[in-house]
RNA sequence: GCCGCUAUCGUCUAGGGGACUAGGACGCCGCCCUCUCACGGCGGAAACCGGGGUUCGAAUCCCCGUAGCGGUACCA
């Protein structure tokens, strides 16, 4: 029986989640799901200048958004101290690290001087044990570093096959600063080693820090983990995901009208499929056919497009009354519908929102469409003024339409479309020459939901309005014209 | 510079010697549905980085080149 499979994500607390370690989170969080195995969360704080509360605040709250629950955790790296300090010294005892007592300045100068030729050159390794413990006792200050040692190491990663990394390419890399507290090779093994991790899951920039710590855990005695490096994220020039190409943070899509859902789909396709053409998967259905083997080698661009179509698809199969907490909000602050509506939403109100979740991309897409029909205003698309109102018939038939819709019962959808119907045959039109003067009338624009259920969702009182409004706008734009 | 990784439509990808006339998805174009838009359906344009091998046969295997990316810290 195999050792349970126990994964980690070890974000570094000095930004934001970031979409590249989202995907990564991610994939730790299927792959534990998937076998049944342990996702621990670890704060890698190491380097305290630079590490935040805040950030970690962030990272915490976007993976909880996104849905990837992490099972141990977050432990924080700093917390290691000592058993860090101790791995060193174990090293350093067994011989295999050496106190380096170079300065950063004569380090500098050196690597001056060598420029691209530089490597640290073992100076201090040649300093006897002896004499290395006197100058240590004499509170000379040092750093050690690990005694890389002849040979090859290579390894079998899950997504790039045996990758093979010549030990003369590795220069003795630092392992502990002069202040005691430990680089990061040194504290990821430790830490991985302390926590059992058996599959260690990350980014593919990570590729050149493998073989120094695999030489780690060798000297360490400890048991090296199984590695798939990740493909890494890029943005549409394919340059590494940053900044400059907008958003990158997870709370940057959240602000979007981005469903966490549809993230997380989106996120597991870069750079992994099932095998088969599904694409809109649910997280169950994703656990389900999650297998490292079938992670990509190759760099993913982020394709913001693609992520809003994933995110239409999902708008488009959540109910209105799971949508109604997103948009809710936004419809009250814009005096639209009421605290209270919100709360026991009438079923008015929830066919509203079914209406418009299938034309939208984005929750934020939801309001403005919203407001065309309930707000207090119409705004005059003017293109769609110029070519819907252009037929002089245009006045005539609204006003027609605005008769019959005055005594239609009830004012229901099934009842007004018949009518409309009917409207259009009167006047000898198809009822698009009818449909769209009015809806144009009703929204200002040339581009709705069902002319009926517009009708319906806006009130009659509203509509007869707004005909009377368009009908006075098209009788003085044409004594305008005739005065001319 | 050195070390390493990668290379199929614009983008995400299927493909792991013959099933390839290279499949799907986003985007784009056209048609259908239709009161408009969206959804949905149907169809179209669009790719194996280059050169050598291996083989009866290469998108698939090997080598070289090229390009892109990553690393090269007392950062992670």
């Amino acid at each position: 029986m195999p050792d349970p499979v126990r994964v980690r994500f070890a974000p570094s607390p000095t930004g934001y989640l970031h979409v590249g370690g989202a995907r990564t989170a991610l994939f730790n969080y299927l792959y534990a799901r998937k076998t049944g195995g342990v996702f621990v969360l670890r704060i890698e704080d190491t380097d305290r200048e630079r590490s935040t509360d805040e950030s970690t605040r962030t990272i915490l709250d976007g993976m909880t958004w996104l849905g990837l629950a992490w099972d141990e955790g977050p432990v924080h790296q700093a917390d290691g101290l000592a058993r860090h300090r101790a791995d060193a010294g174990r090293l350093l005892a067994e011989g295999k690290a050496y106190r380096c007592f170079c300065t950063p300045e004569a380090l500098a100068a050196k690597r001056e001087a060598l420029k691209n030729e530089y490597r640290y050159d073992r100076s201090c390794y040649a300093i006897s044990p002896a004499e290395s413990d006197r100058r240590a006792a004499a509170g000379e200050p040092f750093t050690v570093r690990f005694r890389v040692p002849e040979g090859t190491t290579a390894w079998d990663d899950v997504v790039h096959g045996v990758t093979t990394f010549d030990n003369a390419s590795i220069e003795d890399f630092i392992i502990l600063r002069t202040a005691g507290t430990p680089i990061y090779n040194l504290a990821v093994v430790s830490d991985d080693v302390d926590m059992r991790i058996t599959h260690v899951v990350r980014g593919d920039d990570h590729i050149a820090n493998t073989p120094k710590q695999i030489l780690l855990y060798q000297a360490l005695g400890a048991p090296v983990p199984t590695f798939a490096h990740l493909p890494m994220i890029l943005g549409p020039d394919g340059k590494k995901l940053s900044k400059r190409h907008g958003a990158t943070a997870v709370g940057d899509y959240a602000g979007m009208g981005i469903l966490p859902e549809a993230l997380f789909n989106f996120l597991a396709l870069l750079g992994w499929n099932p095998g088969d053409e599904r694409e809109v998967m649910g997280p169950a259905e994703l656990v389900e056919a999650f297998s490292l083997e079938r992670i990509n080698k190759k760099a993913a661009v982020f394709d913001t497009e693609k992520l809003l179509w994933m995110n239409g698809q999902y708008l488009a199969r959540k109910s209105a009354q799971e949508l109604l907490p997103l948009v809710g909000p936004e419809l009250v602050a814009e005096g639209l519908v009421s605290p209270a509506d919100v709360e026991a939403p009438p079923p008015w109100l929830l066919a509203l929102v079914d209406l418009l979740k299938v034309r939208a991309r984005s929750t934020l897409e939801i309001a403005p469409q919203a407001r065309a029909l309930l707000g207090e205003t119409v705004a005059y698309d003017e293109s769609a003024v110029a070519k819907q109102w252009r037929d002089p018939a245009t006045a005539e038939r609204l006003l027609a339409v605005r008769e019959a819709l005055a005594v239609v019962e009830p004012w229901t959808p099934e009842a007004i479309e018949p009518v409309l119907r009917d409207v259009a045959e009167r006047l000898g039109v198809g009822l698009g020459k009818v449909a769209q003067p009015l809806r144009v009338a009703l929204t200002g624009s040339a581009a709705s939901p069902g002319i009926d259920q517009v009708l319906w969702l806006m009130g009659r009182q509203k509509a007869l309005g707004r005909i009377d409004a368009a009908v006075a706008l098209i009788a003085s734009s044409g004594a305008a014209q005739e005065n001319r």
